[in-house]
DNA sequence: TTGATTGTTCTCTAAAAGTTCTCTACTCTA
DNA sequence: TAGAGTAGAGAACTTTTAGAGAACAATCAA
């Protein structure tokens, strides 16, 4: 939670660390923000390394740098309607922050890398990722992570035959359903989610 | 149970807040409903915060929180390793966590909904989220938000020809790549993920 | 070593924000 | 029609914050 002055003097150091590859002094940062006194600059500088945004080395001249950001990244972030302002995406109504975090985290997820295009049809490409929750059942239709005779794990869809046989079909015209008798099919988790990420 | 104008006033904290990060004055909120006085901008806030709208920081500028609202969700999930058809789940070397925020949120990205099928070969689905890192360039092979005479964004693979004319290339077999002149296409931006949720 | 520059810690002040009142006007109901 | 309740205005007050600047310590470069 940083106050708007705030940003602004981090966005600053940052612009001057990119431009120079050291920090700034005090009365650069002032003189930039307008602000005549070191003094107050300085406690900028605190308040932004004791909300973690900054490091500051003491004892030594232009010791700020900046912290690492991977704690310091939101996960949020803005939907476009807001960016396109009087451009024809369509905005969300009602909503205009994507969350990632509420959209996939919670206690009992994990991640998987998939490999293999036994999902392509749905999407799911080799080398993406998929978000898992834990659980031990499933019902038909669900797509799951199933370990097959307590060693090959695979992602499937699921269904049950009116026998108690499981079926494990995937979603490639390529490839044909699986059967197997309950006993040899462990659901881990079924899909709740998928990423990709472009280089 | 809120009265009318308690819920806008809830409405228009709630957008502040979204927007910028912090909470309203009372005068910002007095000034927005059109309500000339602190005093009574201030007992809607305390009938909003004894409802359990909102959370009231006392003693302080901007002490406005949202109650309930589930505090910052964590932005990481475990890594569960590698998933394939055939094989047990394998661990990753040297990475046990993906951090949602570090891969996907950055300043300068946003996120949009796809509609439609024309990427579906690429595994973007009708109804995916993209992410979308702002730029006005692209490289020949990229996959960029174009919006085509001021009026219809897309998302297509981008290729310039030799003559300079632009083409848009749909990653849909049953669609066919569209050329433009270059003044008629402006790039938004490039794509840099893909997510997609499962209810 | 020296002196200018930089960082640190104060205090002071003014402005801005929050809090608590009272007063008035209005509506609703008995 | 009187009284209760509600909503807004605004005054008076307290608290918080931001900036200025002084004083001093630490650092760097010549």
């Amino acid at each position: 939670m940083l106050t708007q002055l705030e940003q602004r003097i981090l966005e600053f150091i940052r612009g001057y660390i990119a431009q120079h590859g050291q920090g700034p002094t005090l009365t650069e940062i002032g003189t930039a923000m307008e602000i005549k006194s070191k003094g107050t600059v300085h406690r900028y500088v605190q308040a932004l390394t004791s909300k973690g945004a900054l490091e500051h080395v003491e004892r030594g001249w232009r010791g700020i740098r900046l912290a690492n950001e991977s704690q310091l990244h939101s996960t949020t972030l803005p939907l476009a309607g807001r960016i396109a302002a009087g451009h024809p995406i369509e905005a969300i109504p009602g909503q205009d922050q994507l969350d990632l975090g509420e959209l996939f985290v919670s206690d009992n997820r994990f991640a998987l890398q998939v490999k293999g295009d036994s999902m392509i049809d749905i999407g799911i490409l080799d080398g993406d990722w998929v978000i898992i929750e834990q659980c031990h059942t499933a019902h038909d239709g669900d797509i799951v992570v199933a370990l097959i005779d307590e060693q090959d794990a695979t992602l499937k869809r699921f269904k049950r035959l009116a026998d108690g046989q499981v079926l494990l079909i995937p979603e490639n015209t390529a490839l044909s359903p699986m059967q197997y008798a309950p006993e040899r099919v462990r659901i881990q988790g079924v899909l709740m989610g998928q990423l990709r990420h472009y280089a």
